[in-house]
DNA sequence: CGCTGATTTGACGGTATTCAAGGTAGGTGG
DNA sequence: CCACCTACCTTGAATACCGTCAAATCAGCG
Protein backbone atom coordinates (compact mmCIF):
# COMPACT_ATOMS: atom_id res chain seq x y z
CA UNK A 1 0.00 0.00 0.00
CA UNK A 2 3.10 2.31 1.07
CA UNK A 3 4.50 1.95 -2.39
CA UNK A 4 0.99 2.47 -4.09
CA UNK A 5 1.04 5.21 -2.76
CA UNK A 6 4.47 6.68 -3.62
CA UNK A 7 3.95 5.32 -7.26
CA UNK A 8 0.67 7.24 -7.55
CA UNK A 9 2.36 10.66 -5.94
CA UNK A 10 5.08 9.69 -7.96
CA UNK A 11 3.51 9.70 -11.06
CA UNK A 12 1.10 12.40 -10.55
CA UNK A 13 4.20 15.17 -10.98
CA UNK A 14 4.20 13.97 -14.64
CA UNK A 15 0.81 12.75 -15.24
CA UNK A 16 -0.67 16.30 -14.23
CA UNK A 17 1.93 18.22 -15.62
CA UNK A 18 0.23 21.33 -17.47
CA UNK A 19 2.79 20.77 -19.82
CA UNK A 20 1.87 17.41 -21.04
CA UNK A 21 -0.07 17.80 -23.60
CA UNK A 22 1.82 19.26 -25.47
CA UNK A 23 5.09 17.51 -25.11
CA UNK A 24 7.14 14.32 -26.06
CA UNK A 25 5.14 13.50 -22.65
CA UNK A 26 2.47 12.70 -24.32
CA UNK A 27 3.65 10.33 -25.86
CA UNK A 28 4.36 8.18 -22.77
CA UNK A 29 3.07 5.33 -21.33
CA UNK A 30 2.15 5.59 -17.66
CA UNK A 31 5.02 3.53 -16.73
CA UNK A 32 7.36 5.72 -18.72
CA UNK A 33 6.05 8.55 -17.23
CA UNK A 34 6.62 7.05 -14.03
CA UNK A 35 9.96 6.17 -15.10
CA UNK A 36 10.60 9.87 -16.56
CA UNK A 37 9.44 11.47 -13.03
CA UNK A 38 12.15 9.39 -11.18
CA UNK A 39 14.91 10.45 -13.48
CA UNK A 40 13.85 14.06 -13.91
CA UNK A 41 13.45 16.89 -11.68
CA UNK A 42 11.91 20.25 -12.22
CA UNK A 43 14.05 23.92 -12.53
CA UNK A 44 13.47 27.20 -12.83
CA UNK A 45 15.50 29.75 -14.55
CA UNK A 46 15.18 33.61 -13.83
CA UNK A 47 14.98 36.10 -17.24
CA UNK A 48 18.59 35.66 -19.03
CA UNK A 49 20.09 32.66 -17.45
CA UNK A 50 21.86 30.21 -19.54
CA UNK A 51 20.82 26.36 -19.38
CA UNK A 52 23.16 25.32 -22.15
CA UNK A 53 26.58 27.19 -23.26
CA UNK A 54 27.39 27.10 -26.71
CA UNK A 55 29.97 24.64 -27.39
CA UNK A 56 29.91 23.21 -23.84
CA UNK A 57 29.92 19.42 -23.38
CA UNK A 58 26.21 18.32 -23.68
CA UNK A 59 24.82 17.32 -20.25
CA UNK A 60 21.54 17.98 -20.08
CA UNK A 61 18.33 17.21 -22.09
CA UNK A 62 15.15 19.86 -21.02
CA UNK A 63 11.46 19.64 -21.40
CA UNK A 64 9.87 22.77 -20.99
CA UNK A 65 7.44 23.27 -19.29
CA UNK A 66 6.57 26.76 -19.10
CA UNK A 67 8.12 29.85 -20.16
CA UNK A 68 10.41 30.35 -23.76
CA UNK A 69 13.78 30.31 -24.40
CA UNK A 70 15.84 31.19 -27.12
CA UNK A 71 18.87 29.29 -29.01
CA UNK A 72 21.75 31.39 -29.76
CA UNK A 73 24.87 30.96 -31.86
CA UNK A 74 27.93 33.65 -31.62
CA UNK A 75 30.65 35.17 -33.25
CA UNK A 76 33.10 35.85 -31.62
CA UNK A 77 33.57 39.70 -32.04
CA UNK A 78 29.68 39.43 -30.27
CA UNK A 79 27.60 39.20 -33.40
CA UNK A 80 24.55 37.24 -32.39
CA UNK A 81 22.12 34.89 -34.75
CA UNK A 82 18.74 33.12 -33.29
CA UNK A 83 18.09 30.07 -34.41
CA UNK A 84 14.76 29.35 -32.78
CA UNK A 85 12.67 29.78 -30.06
CA UNK A 86 11.49 27.00 -27.51
CA UNK A 87 8.17 27.12 -25.80
CA UNK A 88 6.07 24.97 -23.43
CA UNK A 89 6.28 21.35 -24.64
CA UNK A 90 9.57 21.77 -26.35
CA UNK A 91 12.76 19.68 -25.94
CA UNK A 92 16.45 21.69 -25.89
CA UNK A 93 19.59 20.12 -25.14
CA UNK A 94 21.18 17.78 -27.90
CA UNK A 95 20.36 14.32 -27.44
CA UNK A 96 22.74 11.65 -28.72
CA UNK A 97 25.39 14.16 -29.31
CA UNK A 98 28.15 15.70 -27.67
CA UNK A 99 28.65 19.16 -28.56
CA UNK A 100 26.29 21.74 -28.08
CA UNK A 101 26.20 24.21 -31.34
CA UNK A 102 24.21 26.94 -29.33
CA UNK A 103 23.42 28.13 -26.55
CA UNK A 104 19.52 27.99 -25.07
CA UNK A 105 18.90 31.23 -22.28
CA UNK A 106 15.60 32.22 -20.91
CA UNK A 107 13.89 34.81 -22.72
CA UNK A 108 11.82 35.11 -19.56
CA UNK A 109 11.21 33.23 -16.20
CA UNK A 110 11.01 29.32 -17.50
CA UNK A 111 10.43 26.26 -15.58
CA UNK A 112 11.61 22.92 -16.96
CA UNK A 113 12.08 19.50 -16.06
CA UNK A 114 15.55 18.43 -16.55
CA UNK A 115 17.88 14.85 -16.91
CA UNK A 116 21.22 13.51 -17.49
CA UNK A 117 21.88 13.14 -21.57
CA UNK A 118 23.13 9.15 -20.77
CA UNK A 119 19.50 8.98 -18.47
CA UNK A 120 17.81 10.37 -21.40
CA UNK A 121 19.19 8.27 -24.14
CA UNK A 122 18.84 5.27 -22.03
CA UNK A 123 15.59 5.85 -21.41
CA UNK A 124 14.72 6.76 -25.07
CA UNK A 125 16.65 3.98 -26.19
CA UNK A 126 13.57 1.45 -24.15
CA UNK A 127 10.93 3.74 -24.88
CA UNK A 128 10.62 3.29 -29.07
CA UNK A 129 7.40 5.64 -28.97
CA UNK A 130 9.68 7.89 -26.98
CA UNK A 131 12.35 8.08 -30.04
CA UNK A 132 9.66 8.08 -32.97
CA UNK A 133 8.14 11.33 -31.24
CA UNK A 134 11.87 13.04 -30.78
CA UNK A 135 12.20 12.35 -34.53
CA UNK A 136 9.21 13.80 -35.84
CA UNK A 137 9.64 16.78 -33.62
CA UNK A 138 13.81 16.79 -34.98
CA UNK A 139 11.85 17.08 -38.76
CA UNK A 140 9.80 18.98 -37.59
CA UNK A 141 12.57 21.46 -36.20
CA UNK A 142 14.92 20.59 -39.50
CA UNK A 143 11.72 21.93 -42.12
CA UNK A 144 11.66 25.03 -40.10
CA UNK A 145 15.07 25.75 -39.91
CA UNK A 146 15.34 25.31 -43.55
CA UNK A 147 12.49 27.51 -43.97
CA UNK A 148 14.28 29.64 -41.95
CA UNK A 149 17.50 29.84 -43.98
CA UNK A 150 15.38 31.04 -47.05
CA UNK A 151 14.48 33.93 -45.11
CA UNK A 152 17.97 34.65 -44.13
CA UNK A 153 19.34 33.93 -47.29
CA UNK A 154 17.12 35.89 -49.86
CA UNK A 155 14.61 38.25 -48.39
CA UNK A 156 14.72 41.89 -47.84
CA UNK A 157 14.55 43.04 -44.80
CA UNK A 158 10.89 44.75 -45.09
CA UNK A 159 9.98 40.99 -46.16
CA UNK A 160 12.00 39.47 -42.85
CA UNK A 161 9.81 41.77 -40.96
CA UNK A 162 6.79 41.14 -42.50
CA UNK A 163 6.94 37.27 -42.42
CA UNK A 164 8.05 37.50 -39.08
CA UNK A 165 4.88 39.87 -37.76
CA UNK A 166 2.68 37.08 -39.92
CA UNK A 167 4.37 33.68 -37.95
CA UNK A 168 3.75 36.56 -34.58
CA UNK A 169 -0.24 37.05 -35.60
CA UNK A 170 -0.58 32.86 -36.15
CA UNK A 171 0.71 32.04 -32.94
CA UNK A 172 -1.15 34.86 -31.11
CA UNK A 173 -4.96 33.71 -29.88
CA UNK A 174 -5.30 38.09 -29.42
CA UNK A 175 -6.03 39.89 -32.28
CA UNK A 176 -4.21 42.02 -30.25
CA UNK A 177 -0.99 40.89 -30.76
CA UNK A 178 2.27 41.00 -28.18
CA UNK A 179 5.72 40.98 -29.40
CA UNK A 180 7.17 38.19 -27.63
CA UNK A 181 10.53 39.89 -28.25
CA UNK A 182 12.26 43.13 -28.61
CA UNK A 183 13.70 44.77 -30.97
CA UNK A 184 16.87 43.75 -30.24
CA UNK A 185 16.14 39.83 -30.34
CA UNK A 186 13.82 40.37 -33.63
CA UNK A 187 16.88 41.63 -35.20
CA UNK A 188 18.83 38.54 -34.04
CA UNK A 189 16.56 36.44 -35.28
CA UNK A 190 16.24 38.10 -38.54
CA UNK A 191 19.30 39.05 -39.29
CA UNK A 192 19.05 42.40 -39.45
CA UNK A 193 19.85 45.50 -36.99
CA UNK A 194 18.02 46.44 -34.48
CA UNK A 195 17.27 50.16 -35.72
CA UNK A 196 16.20 48.05 -39.39
CA UNK A 197 13.47 46.41 -37.68
CA UNK A 198 12.20 49.37 -36.07
CA UNK A 199 12.41 51.68 -39.40
CA UNK A 200 10.79 48.76 -40.98
CA UNK A 201 7.52 48.43 -38.55
CA UNK A 202 7.58 52.44 -38.72
CA UNK A 203 6.60 51.94 -42.62
CA UNK A 204 4.43 49.25 -42.06
CA UNK A 205 2.31 51.29 -39.98
CA UNK A 206 2.66 54.47 -42.16
CA UNK A 207 0.97 52.32 -44.96
CA UNK A 208 -1.90 51.22 -42.79
CA UNK A 209 -1.21 47.43 -42.74
CA UNK A 210 -0.85 47.17 -39.42
CA UNK A 211 -1.56 49.37 -36.25
CA UNK A 212 1.75 49.27 -33.85
CA UNK A 213 2.86 50.21 -30.68
CA UNK A 214 5.78 49.34 -28.81
CA UNK A 215 4.52 46.08 -27.35
CA UNK A 216 1.55 45.06 -29.24
CA UNK A 217 0.78 45.27 -32.70
CA UNK A 218 -2.41 44.53 -34.48
CA UNK A 219 -3.10 43.69 -38.38
CA UNK A 220 -4.86 45.89 -40.88
CA UNK A 221 -4.36 44.12 -43.71
CA UNK A 222 -3.53 40.57 -43.73
CA UNK A 223 -3.57 39.93 -47.30
CA UNK A 224 -1.22 42.73 -48.06
CA UNK A 225 1.45 42.33 -45.32
CA UNK A 226 1.27 38.59 -46.65
CA UNK A 227 2.06 39.58 -49.99
CA UNK A 228 4.58 41.54 -48.65
CA UNK A 229 6.44 38.62 -46.68
CA UNK A 230 7.11 37.14 -49.59
CA UNK B 1 17.82 -24.47 -51.48
CA UNK B 2 16.01 -22.30 -54.10
CA UNK B 3 14.79 -20.18 -51.31
CA UNK B 4 18.27 -19.50 -50.14
CA UNK B 5 19.56 -18.72 -53.39
CA UNK B 6 16.88 -16.33 -54.23
CA UNK B 7 17.07 -14.89 -50.76
CA UNK B 8 20.93 -14.64 -51.45
CA UNK B 9 20.39 -12.86 -54.75
CA UNK B 10 18.06 -10.68 -53.55
CA UNK B 11 19.78 -9.01 -50.74
CA UNK B 12 23.25 -8.83 -52.79
CA UNK B 13 21.95 -5.55 -54.41
CA UNK B 14 21.45 -4.25 -51.30
CA UNK B 15 24.14 -5.97 -48.95
CA UNK B 16 26.54 -5.42 -51.98
CA UNK B 17 25.57 -1.76 -52.51
CA UNK B 18 28.73 0.69 -52.72
CA UNK B 19 27.04 3.54 -50.55
CA UNK B 20 26.06 0.65 -47.76
CA UNK B 21 28.97 1.59 -45.49
CA UNK B 22 28.29 5.13 -44.94
CA UNK B 23 23.90 4.88 -45.39
CA UNK B 24 21.57 4.55 -43.42
CA UNK B 25 21.46 1.18 -44.63
CA UNK B 26 24.69 -0.30 -42.31
CA UNK B 27 22.19 -0.31 -39.73
CA UNK B 28 20.02 -2.79 -41.71
CA UNK B 29 20.31 -6.23 -40.36
CA UNK B 30 20.15 -8.74 -43.12
CA UNK B 31 16.68 -9.58 -42.98
CA UNK B 32 15.91 -5.35 -42.66
CA UNK B 33 18.60 -5.53 -46.19
CA UNK B 34 16.24 -7.97 -47.76
CA UNK B 35 12.95 -6.28 -46.84
CA UNK B 36 14.53 -2.90 -48.08
CA UNK B 37 15.16 -4.59 -51.34
CA UNK B 38 11.90 -5.88 -51.72
CA UNK B 39 10.49 -2.45 -51.19
CA UNK B 40 13.35 -0.18 -53.03
CA UNK B 41 13.66 0.18 -56.41
CA UNK B 42 17.45 1.77 -57.90
CA UNK B 43 16.12 5.07 -60.23
CA UNK B 44 18.78 7.20 -62.12
CA UNK B 45 18.52 10.72 -62.31
CA UNK B 46 20.88 13.08 -64.93
CA UNK B 47 22.07 16.47 -64.21
CA UNK B 48 19.09 19.07 -63.20
CA UNK B 49 16.40 16.18 -62.72
CA UNK B 50 13.99 17.07 -59.64
CA UNK B 51 13.22 14.30 -58.08
CA UNK B 52 10.89 16.09 -55.35
CA UNK B 53 9.60 19.85 -56.10
CA UNK B 54 8.85 22.25 -53.58
CA UNK B 55 5.03 22.29 -52.01
CA UNK B 56 4.37 19.13 -53.73
CA UNK B 57 3.33 15.52 -51.96
CA UNK B 58 6.16 14.08 -50.27
CA UNK B 59 5.30 10.26 -52.14
CA UNK B 60 8.81 9.53 -51.90
CA UNK B 61 12.08 8.56 -50.11
CA UNK B 62 15.54 7.96 -51.35
CA UNK B 63 18.69 6.68 -50.84
CA UNK B 64 21.83 8.53 -51.99
CA UNK B 65 23.95 5.81 -53.74
CA UNK B 66 25.82 8.33 -55.79
CA UNK B 67 25.92 11.69 -57.07
CA UNK B 68 25.02 14.89 -55.39
CA UNK B 69 21.74 16.49 -55.10
CA UNK B 70 20.78 20.05 -54.06
CA UNK B 71 17.77 21.08 -51.61
CA UNK B 72 16.36 24.55 -52.76
CA UNK B 73 13.64 26.64 -51.61
CA UNK B 74 12.58 29.31 -53.38
CA UNK B 75 10.67 32.56 -53.93
CA UNK B 76 7.95 33.76 -56.25
CA UNK B 77 9.85 35.83 -58.31
CA UNK B 78 12.60 33.10 -58.85
CA UNK B 79 15.33 33.98 -55.89
CA UNK B 80 16.67 30.63 -54.35
CA UNK B 81 18.80 29.31 -51.64
CA UNK B 82 20.02 26.22 -51.44
CA UNK B 83 19.33 24.71 -48.17
CA UNK B 84 21.77 22.08 -48.28
CA UNK B 85 23.18 19.78 -50.05
CA UNK B 86 22.75 15.43 -50.21
CA UNK B 87 25.40 13.08 -51.21
CA UNK B 88 26.17 9.38 -51.12
CA UNK B 89 24.18 7.46 -48.34
CA UNK B 90 22.27 10.49 -47.42
CA UNK B 91 18.21 10.35 -47.04
CA UNK B 92 16.23 12.88 -49.44
CA UNK B 93 12.20 13.17 -49.07
CA UNK B 94 10.15 13.90 -45.72
CA UNK B 95 9.38 10.68 -44.23
CA UNK B 96 6.41 11.58 -41.54
CA UNK B 97 5.20 14.39 -43.68
CA UNK B 98 2.48 14.90 -46.45
CA UNK B 99 4.94 18.28 -47.57
CA UNK B 100 7.76 18.72 -48.63
CA UNK B 101 8.89 22.13 -48.11
CA UNK B 102 11.73 22.08 -50.60
CA UNK B 103 12.67 20.63 -54.10
CA UNK B 104 15.18 18.10 -54.69
CA UNK B 105 17.47 18.41 -57.47
CA UNK B 106 20.34 16.28 -58.99
CA UNK B 107 23.94 18.28 -59.51
CA UNK B 108 25.02 15.66 -61.72
CA UNK B 109 23.96 11.98 -62.95
CA UNK B 110 23.04 10.83 -59.85
CA UNK B 111 21.65 7.55 -58.66
CA UNK B 112 19.48 6.87 -56.00
CA UNK B 113 17.30 4.07 -54.24
CA UNK B 114 13.64 4.98 -53.85
CA UNK B 115 10.98 3.70 -52.22
CA UNK B 116 7.27 5.12 -51.41
CA UNK B 117 7.17 7.19 -48.30
CA UNK B 118 4.21 5.05 -46.35
CA UNK B 119 6.17 1.98 -47.52
CA UNK B 120 9.29 3.35 -46.00
CA UNK B 121 7.31 4.71 -42.85
CA UNK B 122 6.16 0.81 -42.32
CA UNK B 123 9.39 -0.43 -42.58
CA UNK B 124 11.04 2.38 -40.39
CA UNK B 125 7.99 1.59 -38.14
CA UNK B 126 9.13 -1.84 -37.73
CA UNK B 127 12.72 -1.72 -37.23
CA UNK B 128 13.57 0.37 -33.93
CA UNK B 129 17.20 0.52 -35.44
CA UNK B 130 16.45 2.08 -38.62
CA UNK B 131 14.48 4.92 -37.04
CA UNK B 132 17.31 5.50 -34.45
CA UNK B 133 19.27 5.76 -37.40
CA UNK B 134 17.11 7.86 -38.70
CA UNK B 135 17.18 10.46 -35.24
CA UNK B 136 20.49 10.49 -35.68
CA UNK B 137 20.78 11.73 -38.74
CA UNK B 138 18.03 14.26 -38.61
CA UNK B 139 19.71 15.84 -35.33
CA UNK B 140 22.95 15.88 -37.30
CA UNK B 141 21.40 17.89 -40.20
CA UNK B 142 19.95 20.06 -37.68
CA UNK B 143 22.95 20.81 -36.20
CA UNK B 144 24.21 21.34 -39.72
CA UNK B 145 21.29 24.13 -40.48
CA UNK B 146 21.39 26.04 -37.58
CA UNK B 147 25.02 26.26 -38.35
CA UNK B 148 24.15 27.69 -41.65
CA UNK B 149 21.68 30.49 -39.80
CA UNK B 150 24.54 32.19 -38.11
CA UNK B 151 26.43 32.40 -41.30
CA UNK B 152 23.03 33.50 -43.60
CA UNK B 153 22.30 36.30 -40.77
CA UNK B 154 25.49 37.72 -39.58
CA UNK B 155 28.65 37.07 -41.66
CA UNK B 156 29.82 39.11 -44.34
CA UNK B 157 30.48 38.07 -47.96
CA UNK B 158 33.77 37.91 -46.75
CA UNK B 159 33.34 35.38 -44.14
CA UNK B 160 31.00 33.80 -45.81
CA UNK B 161 33.25 32.70 -48.83
CA UNK B 162 36.19 32.04 -46.57
CA UNK B 163 33.66 29.33 -44.70
CA UNK B 164 32.54 27.47 -47.51
CA UNK B 165 36.49 27.25 -48.83
CA UNK B 166 37.04 25.52 -45.43
CA UNK B 167 34.09 22.94 -45.80
CA UNK B 168 35.26 22.19 -49.15
CA UNK B 169 38.82 22.02 -48.31
CA UNK B 170 38.07 19.73 -45.36
CA UNK B 171 35.78 17.08 -47.16
CA UNK B 172 38.01 16.97 -49.94
CA UNK B 173 40.75 14.19 -50.32
CA UNK B 174 42.81 16.38 -52.40
CA UNK B 175 45.52 19.16 -51.69
CA UNK B 176 44.19 20.53 -54.96
CA UNK B 177 40.21 20.92 -54.10
CA UNK B 178 37.55 20.61 -56.96
CA UNK B 179 34.68 22.72 -56.94
CA UNK B 180 31.97 20.81 -56.65
CA UNK B 181 29.45 23.73 -57.08
CA UNK B 182 29.06 26.68 -59.56
CA UNK B 183 29.68 30.13 -58.76
CA UNK B 184 25.84 30.61 -59.12
CA UNK B 185 25.63 28.02 -56.48
CA UNK B 186 27.77 28.72 -54.42
CA UNK B 187 25.95 32.23 -54.04
CA UNK B 188 22.32 30.78 -53.99
CA UNK B 189 24.12 28.59 -50.85
CA UNK B 190 25.75 31.58 -49.29
CA UNK B 191 23.03 34.01 -49.81
CA UNK B 192 25.25 36.13 -52.53
CA UNK B 193 25.16 36.93 -55.69
CA UNK B 194 27.53 35.14 -58.11
CA UNK B 195 29.50 37.95 -59.14
CA UNK B 196 29.69 38.37 -55.23
CA UNK B 197 30.84 35.19 -54.82
CA UNK B 198 33.76 35.52 -57.50
CA UNK B 199 34.52 39.14 -55.96
CA UNK B 200 35.11 37.75 -52.69
CA UNK B 201 37.27 34.62 -54.30
CA UNK B 202 39.58 37.18 -56.11
CA UNK B 203 40.69 38.64 -53.07
CA UNK B 204 41.45 36.37 -51.30
CA UNK B 205 43.59 34.90 -54.45
CA UNK B 206 45.39 38.21 -54.27
CA UNK B 207 45.79 38.46 -50.30
CA UNK B 208 47.58 35.02 -51.40
CA UNK B 209 45.37 32.94 -49.16
CA UNK B 210 44.32 30.51 -51.77
CA UNK B 211 45.50 29.68 -55.70
CA UNK B 212 42.47 29.63 -57.91
CA UNK B 213 41.71 28.28 -60.69
CA UNK B 214 38.16 28.53 -62.21
CA UNK B 215 37.17 24.69 -61.24
CA UNK B 216 39.76 24.14 -58.56
CA UNK B 217 41.39 26.06 -55.52
CA UNK B 218 44.70 25.25 -53.14
CA UNK B 219 44.53 26.46 -49.77
CA UNK B 220 47.47 28.47 -49.05
CA UNK B 221 47.31 30.11 -45.34
CA UNK B 222 44.88 27.48 -43.77
CA UNK B 223 44.98 29.22 -40.24
CA UNK B 224 44.46 33.07 -42.03
CA UNK B 225 41.51 31.67 -43.97
CA UNK B 226 40.00 30.28 -41.13
CA UNK B 227 39.96 33.46 -39.02
CA UNK B 228 38.86 34.97 -41.80
CA UNK B 229 35.78 32.60 -42.01
CA UNK B 230 35.36 33.63 -38.55
C1' DC C 1 37.11 27.31 -85.23
C1' DG C 2 33.11 29.18 -83.40
C1' DC C 3 29.54 28.40 -80.23
C1' DT C 4 27.72 28.23 -75.51
C1' DG C 5 27.73 28.72 -70.76
C1' DA C 6 30.43 30.19 -66.95
C1' DT C 7 33.49 33.54 -64.94
C1' DT C 8 35.73 37.89 -64.05
C1' DT C 9 35.87 42.73 -63.54
C1' DG C 10 34.18 47.54 -63.57
C1' DA C 11 30.78 51.21 -62.65
C1' DC C 12 26.94 52.59 -60.35
C1' DG C 13 23.08 52.62 -57.19
C1' DG C 14 20.30 50.98 -53.47
C1' DT C 15 19.73 48.81 -49.16
C1' DA C 16 20.98 48.07 -44.64
C1' DT C 17 24.41 49.29 -41.01
C1' DT C 18 26.61 52.37 -37.97
C1' DC C 19 26.80 56.25 -35.18
C1' DA C 20 24.34 59.56 -32.78
C1' DA C 21 20.66 62.05 -30.50
C1' DG C 22 16.36 62.22 -28.44
C1' DG C 23 12.07 60.03 -26.79
C1' DT C 24 9.22 56.63 -24.09
C1' DA C 25 7.79 53.48 -20.51
C1' DG C 26 8.16 51.08 -16.37
C1' DG C 27 10.25 50.63 -11.94
C1' DT C 28 12.63 52.44 -7.72
C1' DG C 29 13.52 55.29 -4.04
C1' DG C 30 13.26 59.71 -1.95
C1' DC D 1 3.63 61.66 -5.68
C1' DC D 2 7.32 62.80 -8.28
C1' DA D 3 12.02 62.62 -9.88
C1' DC D 4 15.14 59.75 -11.59
C1' DC D 5 17.09 55.76 -13.70
C1' DT D 6 17.46 52.18 -16.79
C1' DA D 7 16.32 49.73 -20.69
C1' DC D 8 14.21 50.02 -24.83
C1' DC D 9 12.64 52.34 -28.88
C1' DT D 10 12.54 55.77 -32.77
C1' DT D 11 14.45 58.68 -36.13
C1' DG D 12 18.13 61.09 -38.76
C1' DA D 13 22.54 61.42 -41.32
C1' DA D 14 26.51 59.46 -43.22
C1' DT D 15 28.74 55.42 -44.74
C1' DA D 16 29.79 50.77 -46.25
C1' DC D 17 28.62 46.80 -48.36
C1' DC D 18 26.61 44.17 -51.67
C1' DG D 19 23.55 43.73 -55.77
C1' DT D 20 22.52 44.92 -60.52
C1' DC D 21 23.77 45.82 -65.07
C1' DA D 22 27.06 45.51 -68.58
C1' DA D 23 31.08 44.13 -71.11
C1' DA D 24 35.01 41.40 -71.73
C1' DT D 25 37.33 37.00 -71.06
C1' DC D 26 37.72 32.15 -70.54
C1' DA D 27 36.92 27.02 -70.90
C1' DG D 28 34.95 23.23 -72.92
C1' DC D 29 33.00 21.01 -76.83
C1' DG D 30 30.90 19.79 -81.17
Amino acid sequence: MQLAAAQSTLSSRCMGCAARSRSLCSNFSPEAAREFDRLARPITLARGETLVWEDDDTLLVGFVVSGVLKLTASLADGREQILGLAGMGDVVGRPFGTRSSYSVTALGQTRLCVLGRPAFEQFAATHPEVEHALLLRALDELDRARRWMLLLGRKSAGERVASLLVEFAERSPEDNVAFPLTRQQMGDLLGLSLETVSRELSKLKARGLITLSVKHFRVEDEACLRQRAA
